[in-house]
DNA sequence: GGGCTAAGTAAGCAATGTCAACATCAGGGA
DNA sequence: TCCCTGATGTTGACATTGCTTACTTAGCCC
């Protein structure tokens, strides 16, 4: 009982406590401070300083689990794309994936994340590489990191455009037809 | 005297003078606050509530200024694309404005902007409506809708991603260069 | 049992967005 | 000329937030 009692005093495990209260009023809509957090998870409104430095550092253990999940989407059910189309899969999987969780695509991106050390740099190096790999196997003979850089580019910015409503869609289906399209339209634009 | 003088109670053009010290505020990397804006202005913190509804407002204002001189980069100086590689320097621009003035960039994009008829919205189409012009121009028998989606998510992902630090470069030159690649490499996929 | 220390609390500060009530001024109709 | 009205600014206040400093509690090891 020493990790996962929550009575008196000592809350038994606060940090992950945190954290998965955080994700819930992340993906509730509701616009979450520390203290909210503190106060749902039935705590003082400084406890949390005691697991994260500031509220940055909140935030950046919420995206570490945003990548990781993000990861787990685009690679996990599926084999490692083998043509084009499975490539536009993979776009329409990201942006599925940020129309889902809005808020928690936010916090992955939209911040400047200078930190060099910053744990979030290096789960964003994940799915980079992951892209790379895949392209590599795809195109030997291309410049795969190039690939990888405009693969990745053209789906983070449809997801950013959708999100932000700069790009409109009337379901979730429409979004996913039109990524495909403008995947294949570009990619064919060498004729 | 009735729109320029700023002595005494009523500042003349208060409106104007807000959205310029917000604007400054914003380039030179201060975090600005309604309140901040204020006191620089020289007036009280509640004096802005006359010109705008609430933060957002001002920010929408910002952004909507942000939109104009974003068009300018891209359509003001050059012609309108006429090559692929001329497409690429647009992106190149794209990529180069979010680069040079983050904070606005920022303002721009990166918030739900769910207004129905708000400005942005429809300076955003604006852009969207150049883009789809010019590659329709440039490529009549293709999806140009569907290309100016794909141009426009490549260009704005890969702002994102180097604004937020997910990709990384020494310079602005090799920005410049790796969009470029970027461009080029999944213009070229279809062999 | 007696400390040592990690984990949590209490109290407080400065800042922010926003609201309600009040002050000031400019311009038009009497 | 005078006063009234509406736009523009100001004052004061409230709730909330991030964060700091100092204090308290309780589990664990000897």
């Amino acid at each position: 009982m020493s990790t996962s009692g929550k009575s008196g005093y000592h809350h038994g495990d606060l940090r992950a406590a945190l954290l998965s209260t955080a994700m819930e009023m992340l993906e509730g809509g509701e616009p979450f401070s520390l203290r909210a957090v503190a106060r749902q998870a039935g705590v003082s409104p400084t406890a949390p300083y005691r697991h994260f430095r500031d509220r940055d550092a909140l935030e950046s253990a919420l995206a570490v689990e945003g990548f990781r999940d993000l990861l787990a989407d685009l690679g996990g059910g599926r084999d490692l794309p083998a043509s084009l189309p499975d490539l536009a899969e993979f776009a329409v999987a990201y942006v599925a994936f940020a129309l889902r969780r809005p808020a928690l695509f936010r916090v992955m991106f939209g911040k400047p994340c200078d930190d060099a050390g910053d744990e979030r740099v290096k789960a964003a190096d994940a799915l980079h590489r992951l892209l790379a790999d895949a392209l590599h196997r795809l195109f030997p003979d291309a410049d795969a990191s190039a690939l990888a850089v405009a693969g990745w580019g053209l789906a983070h910015g449809l997801a950013c455009l959708y999100l932000d409503g700069k790009l409109q869609a009337a379901s979730g289906e429409e979004v996913a037809d039109r990524v495909r399209d403008a995947f294949l339209a570009i990619a064919s634009v060498g004729s």
